[in-house]
DNA sequence: CGGGCCACCTGGCGGC
DNA sequence: TGCCGCCAGGTGGCCC
């Protein structure tokens, strides 16, 4: 269930928990994540310090004292779990150990990852080498996304999910953020007004900043349980809502596939 | 190069 | 109860 409001939670959780420790054991159960995990990992993180976590695009970084990072994602699936009380499960492919503190990698449809890489190489990783900007970064501003908007024909929506525009924003908040500006998601991306896509910038960093606080304040509930509490559930105003009336005139919501993916919208409302 | 489609993998759910 | 098909919040590759 990971977007980036998420991810930025786990991040978060980690940094509170093990942001300084070191590791002490690795049980790898399973290699065949999305991408391998290297058989070289275990030797590059172990006795290793954690000096920094931080987030990239939906990709969790751990910065090793001997300058690697140590990099995670969570694909579809993907939890990471600190010191769970329940006991072991089926997809827990990935353990760390760190003095006291326990991390499980639990990941049922296995289209998450873990890697590591010497911290300069981290840019010209496959992942990390042609992505946009964060969507809470100033870059990520109208006068860039007109520029590189202007000769796209594609749907919106499918623009906005696509990375190598701005990163991280998953097609739950692609649709609410769609909602909130009152733009069809089927709209040319070069047909928009400077204006609608100030305002788009503004409900997309409004929305995952939302998130981000909701999930903050369940991270306890979060990283000690299951993990999949939908917290923010509750907020989502089109997502899901297939059929019911839209919260604002009432009009039924619709769902339709774009590039594959469910796109939620109001037809009434979003122009 | 832009844009659409598919595959990767497992589990849950609704329908029959 | 059981089986089947469909669906899922991500991402990159392939093909036109």
């Amino acid at each position: 269930m990971p977007e980036l409001p998420e991810v930025e939670t786990v991040a978060t959780g980690l940094r509170n928990e093990i942001l300084g420790q070191s590791f002490t054991d690795i049980q790898i159960n399973r290699y065949d994540l999305r991408i391998p995990i290297p058989h070289d990992l275990p030797a590059l993180v172990l006795g290793q310090k954690i000096t920094a976590i931080s987030r990239r695009a939906k990709y969790v970084l751990l910065h090793l004292a001997n300058n690697h990072v140590l990099i995670m994602h969570l694909g579809m699936s993907g939890q990471i779990l600190i010191n769970p009380s329940r006991p072991p499960q089926k997809h827990d492919h990935l353990i760390f150990t760190l003095n006291n503190t326990k991390i499980v990698f639990n990941d049922p449809r296995r289209f998450g990852l873990i890697t590591i890489c010497p911290s300069a190489n981290l840019d010209q990783l496959q992942f990390l080498a042609k992505t946009g900007p964060e969507p809470l970064s100033p870059e990520f501003n109208s006068k860039y996304l007109s520029t590189t908007l202007s000769k796209r024909t594609t749907p919106i929506k499918t623009t906005i999910m696509n990375n190598e525009i701005v990163v991280g924003i998953g097609n739950i908040y692609a649709c609410e953020a769609l909602f909130r500006s009152k733009i069809s998601p089927l709209a040319k991306s070069n047909q928009l007004t400077s204006a609608q896509l100030t305002n788009l910038i503004s409900n997309i960093q409004q929305t995952l900043r939302q998130a981000i606080t909701a999930g903050g304040s369940s991270l306890k509930d979060y990283v000690s349980t299951k993990g999949e509490l939908g917290y923010f559930q509750n907020e989502l105003e089109v997502y899901g809502r297939k059929s019911l009336p839209c919260i604002k005139c009432h009009t039924s919501i619709s769902q339709i596939k774009q590039s594959g993916r469910s796109t939620f919208y109001c037809p009434n409302c979003q122009t």
